[in-house]
RNA sequence: GUCCCCUUCGUCUAGAGGCCUAGGACACCUGGUUUUCAUCCAGGCAACAGGGGUUCGACUCCCCUAGGGGACGCCA
């Protein structure tokens, strides 16, 4: 049988170093079994999937020299390649599933099902739905269809009984059906839900392997039994260990960055972020830690793979990157990277604007545009001396309140930057300069720097949000504590 | 709370019953090369979570405990 493996991001913010981890795994099987390698974009989620996201995904594993063989780019024989491309296709097989008897109309209210989950948790059970619908007579559905009443559809889950789960990695894993959930196949929108659309898509395109994240571990039996009612035969299941912050908790961007392109303009090489997310839970056989993607291919082997959550580790990444760029990079290579990096003419018309005004020899410039092509910047407390206007928790405030709106800003020219931080001084009764002030420090390293916002927008949403992070822990950190007590702030904020 | 997964130096890992006095790498420390720094080289520190089995023999197999993580959405 023909090896074919996906990786099928979810188009719904910006590109993340797990995707690239799973598309480095999948693409390795694939191809050293001379198979396929696709790119499924799954947005069955229509309110949080947006066109840019995808874009922003397929250009970051394109930059970090993941492509696949069939995609909603370059197309293939099993297209389109995004689900919302295919959205005719699934109604049918919920269709199949309610005339077999293995699916059934579900016309429960999310408040209905909020209040069951909260009960059963609280009773010490296992959330699942209650089969509250299943009991409705043929006659009482149509009428609730007739009158467009909103609805769903839904799996029958047996209530008894033990799914076997074969996980290449892990052996045999048991679960027993009385804790799987009569998960939603397709939405009220007349969406499909990931469950029922990563189960026909698998099929249809003909995949395999399933390669994914261990967090899908628990609703393999779903997908099992999916399988089962329409009659298809299981891909293999090879679920992946989850990557790690420093403090062991899944990989998250609150505490470490995630966004590829955060480490695209760090200056990492592609190669480099490559060569480590391979050594992350797998090892040549010759224990040799640098290695190229091909050389990945070559010897890669699925049985070498170990399953303890690795740490992503940014000081082994560095050191890493440093030999690539030592012992693979000719001065001449060396150069032309890093004009394509940052030092090209196209960057420095976007920075010269921004310090025209404020130089007057040449030999002026480096120094005060440092900072746009610095990385994590060295800052400590005492940093922040020149912040006259807020105490230290206000300071604190500011910054947080700061990443949190930044976080969900979107458009990053300088203009609504502008507009966010006006508005955030208004509605914490600031003046605009003492917002800012504290975010001269955390952007540039210095209270006085050029155009804050011009800055903000040249450095991009990556950077920018990773000082701003990087300036709260130079502060010491917000504790969970103060996290929940600003949070509460915050919230109230914006009513 | 319920269920599931995982567990070798601080971190990434090698190890598929005797080759283990547990190897390598990052970080850290020491020394050498270097006008400084870095690179590079040499050396050092440092781990099989705990307890029971199985076996002539357990880092390797089984069980229990502990710890860590994940899942419990009309998100994926």
């Amino acid at each position: 049988m023909k090896v074919r493996t996906r990786v099928a991001p979810s188009p719904t913010g910006d590109p993340h170093v797990g995707t690239a981890y799973m598309a480095l795994f999948c693409r390795a099987l694939a191809h050293k079994h001379g198979g396929e390698f696709v790119l499924r974009i799954e947005d069955t989620d229509a309110v949080r999937s947006t066109a840019e996201s995808e874009a922003v995904i397929l250009d970051s594993l394109k930059w970090l020299g993941l492509d696949w063989d069939e995609g909603p780019d370059c197309g293939g024989p099993h297209g389109p390649y995004r689900q919302s491309d295919r959205k005719h296709l699934y109604g049918p097989y919920a269709a199949q599933l309610i005339a077999q008897g293995d699916a059934f109309h579900c016309f429960c209210t999310p408040e209905r099902l909020t209040e069951m989950r909260a009960e059963q948790m609280k009773a010490g059970k296992t959330a699942r739905y209650d089969g509250h619908c299943m009991s409705l007579s043929a006659e009482e559905v149509k009428s609730r269809l007739d009158g467009n009443t909103p609805h769903v559809v839904r799996m029958k889950v047996p209530e008894e009984g033990t799914c076997l789960v074969q996980d290449k990695l892990r052996g045999e894993i048991e679960i027993d059906w009385s804790q799987i959930d009569m998960q939603v196949l397709m939405k009220t929108d007349g969406n499909p839900t990931y469950h029922l659309a990563v189960v026909v898509d698998d099929h249809l395109m003909e995949i395999s392997h399933i390669i994914r994240g261990e967090e899908w571990i628990n609703s393999a039996p779903k997908h099992i039994l999916l399988y089962k009612y329409f009659g298809w035969p299981m891909p293999e299941l090879v679920h992946m260990p989850l990557l790690r912050n420093p403090d062991k908790s899944k990989l998250s961007k609150r505490k470490n960055p995630t966004s590829i392109n955060f480490y695209k303009d760090m200056g990492f090489l592609p190669e480099a972020l490559v060569n480590y997310l391979g050594m992350l839970g797998w090892s040549m056989p010759d224990g040799e830690e640098k290695f190229s993607l091909e050389q990945m291919v070559n010897q890669f082997d699925i049985n070498r793979i170990s399953l303890g959550a690795p740490v992503f580790d940014m000081e082994k990444l560095k050191w890493l990157n440093g030999r690539w760029l030592r012992e693979e990079l000719s001065d001449d290579q060396l150069a032309d990277k890093l004009i394509e990096w940052s030092f090209n003419r196209e960057t420095l018309l976007q920075v010269i604007p921004l310090i025209k005004e404020r130089v007057d020899v040449f030999s002026e410039v480096a120094p005060i545009s440092t900072f746009l092509f610095d990385g994590m910047l060295a800052l400590d407390e005492s940093s922040f001396d020149g912040v006259k206007n807020l105490e230290p928790d206000q300071v604190k405030l500011v910054l947080q309140f700061a990443l949190w709106r930044l976080e969900a800003q979107r458009d990053w020219s300088a203009e609504s930057l502008n507009q966010l931080f006006v508005q955030l001084a208004e509605q914490l009764d600031y003046k605009i300069r003492d917002v800012l002030a504290p975010m001269f420090i955390a952007i540039s390293g210095k209270p006085v720097s050029p155009p804050l916002f011009d800055s903000m927008s040249l450095l991009g949403p990556d950077m920018t949000r990773a000082r701003v992070r990087h300036a709260l822990n130079s502060l010491g950190g917000v504790s969970k504590k103060q996290l929940k007590k600003l949070d509460k702030q915050y919230v109230a904020l914006a009513n």
